[in-house]
DNA sequence: TCTGGCAGTCAATCCTACCGAGTGCCAGAG
DNA sequence: CTCTGGCACTCGGTAGGATTGACTGCCAGA
């Protein structure tokens, strides 16, 4: 995470002509399918390119000189390096997901009930089943919500447990352990002001707390200043990995498999990285670009999840460098835009 | 899961004498170790065996007989059978976890703080991390809670939020929606009557319902009944999985690694086999023995959760076949038993 | 500028020979 | 009857060498 350039090959005028484009193409997606060197026959077969197998081979020597592919041994056939992948995903391969899979992303998050968390776990591990990559999704514990009631339960010994209701029908709990002694009166009076002071109001709105000493007061201020400190926090962010069996599918060593299965393991990690590179304005990184080791071998894509304009989170997808691009890039985008629109009119309804 | 019998070896006067157990031992250690066929010479080096070279072989010779052995071709080693890593488990391989192991769980488990589930979820990562397998725990999510307060919360349009608070100071809620309105006196009603009902019982606890029909009534009834139908459910098993990267270590295929990774995403197969072994008094299960055809390489040990003597879940570990049995066992049973320490104390103070 | 032809290169594959770890068997000692 | 040392045998793994074929780069002519 240290390298800050912008992801994106800058459009200058390049070494690039129609034909040197379409020839790239060609090995990238042969590659991509193959996972084999691409020699210049198999690009005269592939549909689309006229020029005979020598004119061919000396594009790809110059594709070559300016670093778009990359040849294993002198009688082998070309394999794209990074640079090779980036102008193919920033100029050429705008691919489309089947619509049939569009379909079946679309009707299945309009369709699934129950609890954001569940939302989240059951979406991460279609869209997986989709595009048969590892997925990523990052969203907002809770939207736009604010407190319906507020509860105070006394468990003795000077612990008190707060229970607040949200307008999204959530529950959100929390300890304050006090360093005097109250009454039932105490507690019942409390949870009163409670009320009236966080109805209506987000865990993020601050106000001035009235500065009466009397027990009640002091409870309630106790606990206003936990829920300021700590609710915010619980409606974080919630991370959710699906098809973590689809790594090993994706990756042809143990070790990577290994090494990703790791960083899939530490959502931390994966936050920050989806974080940066949507920050960068990045929706795709590339082997080493993104400069976390451990993931030198990997392409992530990822699509922001915006909810009403706010950037709340994001949906991604792992895969090897030879990944289908275009297919991951469209399977984020949908989900990443369905997921939005649903947790937008539920942020309405809040 | 077909298989009924069980998982033991029967005692009955066996064509096992102590030096040939002495062999065996040998051979399964030394295997579990390097992971290739062992030969005479290798025993024979080993400690503890004092006959010559050839006589081992005669002894090999006479395992491979019984099926405790099998060599891979003429001229090589001898690996273990099923039936050999069984009889070494049961009768043999009783090792030990070393000490500054045991301490490190111990604190550990006596230390972690927070949540149930979050709980479960630190040691199950702790003991992969111990014991170099994914670790499983399977947990009762709540212990022994009785309800402590009741409300309920209008949420209009006939829905009503029922929140629970625990004696273990957690919080239930679920949903009812009402075929009939209800004003706010009638839900501040039921709330009354919910608390005198529920307050002291236990989700899992059955009485009759008064028959009136007054609207707070049917409300009451309404909620009592979800109660039931719901609650009990959500105290249900947690399942947490620690150190899903270990499995790219213990397994040398892409193809078993896969395979596995796909049975931990599962949660209820895992639960399930659990559940099975344990029924029937089991604590290893070796290859193909428990009948479940993706784990056929595999070795699940597992150590039931016994807390107050009710049987409450379980403590898994999943690695090759040529696992370390004795450290397995040793961490899993020395997790199992903090563990339910742990959460019978919690279950008094409830 | 493009194309067909041709010689060259090198990984992958196959074959062969060889090595050595490990065996089974046997005859003799205890 | 049991154990041991010795010996011939087997066979997987490795190393070297020849063969193949999928590529290339280059060049001369269209």
């Amino acid at each position: 995470m240290t390298r800050r350039a912008p992801l994106t090959t800058p459009e200058s005028a390049d070494d690039m002509d129609a034909r040197k484009a379409a020839v790239l193409a060609a090995v990238v997606t042969a590659h991509i399918d193959t996972a084999h060197p691409v020699g210049s026959q198999t690009i005269h077969d592939s549909a689309g390119i006229s020029a005979s197998p020598a004119t061919i081979r000396s594009e790809l020597v110059a594709l070559e000189r300016s670093g778009y592919l990359h040849q294993p041994h002198t009688s082998a056939g070309r394999v794209p390096t990074e640079k090779g992948y980036r102008y193919f995903v920033d100029h050429l391969g705008r691919g489309k997901l089947s619509p049939p899979k569009v379909q079946q992303l679309s009707t299945f998050i309009g369709s699934v009930q129950g609890e954001l968390k569940s939302v989240y776990e059951q979406i991460s591990t279609k869209l997986s089943d989709v595009t048969r990559y590892p997925a990523v999704i990052v969203g907002p514990g809770h939207i736009n919500t604010t407190v319906r009631d507020a509860h105070l339960v006394d468990f003795g010994e000077r612990r008190i447990l707060i229970v607040l209701t949200m307008s999204d029908m959530d529950v959100q709990k929390l300890n304050v352990s006090l360093d005097f002694d109250v009454s039932t009166q105490d507690v019942s009076d409390a949870a009163q002001q409670l009320k009236a002071l966080l109805i209506g109001t987000t865990v993020r709105d601050r106000f001035e707390l009235p500065a009466v000493e009397s027990n009640p007061a002091r409870l309630v201020r106790h606990a206003v200043e936990a829920i300021w400190n700590e609710a915010a926090d619980a409606e974080g962010e919630q991370v959710f990995v699906g098809g973590t069996a689809k790594v090993a599918d994706s990756f042809d060593t143990l070790e990577t498999t290994r090494q990703v299965l790791d960083v899939l393991e530490k959502q931390l990690v994966i936050v920050s990285l989806f974080k940066d590179l949507l920050q960068r304005g990045a929706s795709v990184s590339i082997g080493s670009e993104h400069g976390y080791l451990p993931l030198a071998e990997c392409a992530v894509v990822v699509a922001p999840l915006t909810i009403d304009g706010q950037n709340a989170g994001a949906v991604g997808l792992l895969g090897p460098t030879r990944m289908k691009y275009g297919e991951a890039i469209a399977a984020a985008d949908v989900v990443s835009e369905q997921l939005a629109g649903r947790l937008s009119v539920e942020a309405q309804r809040g």
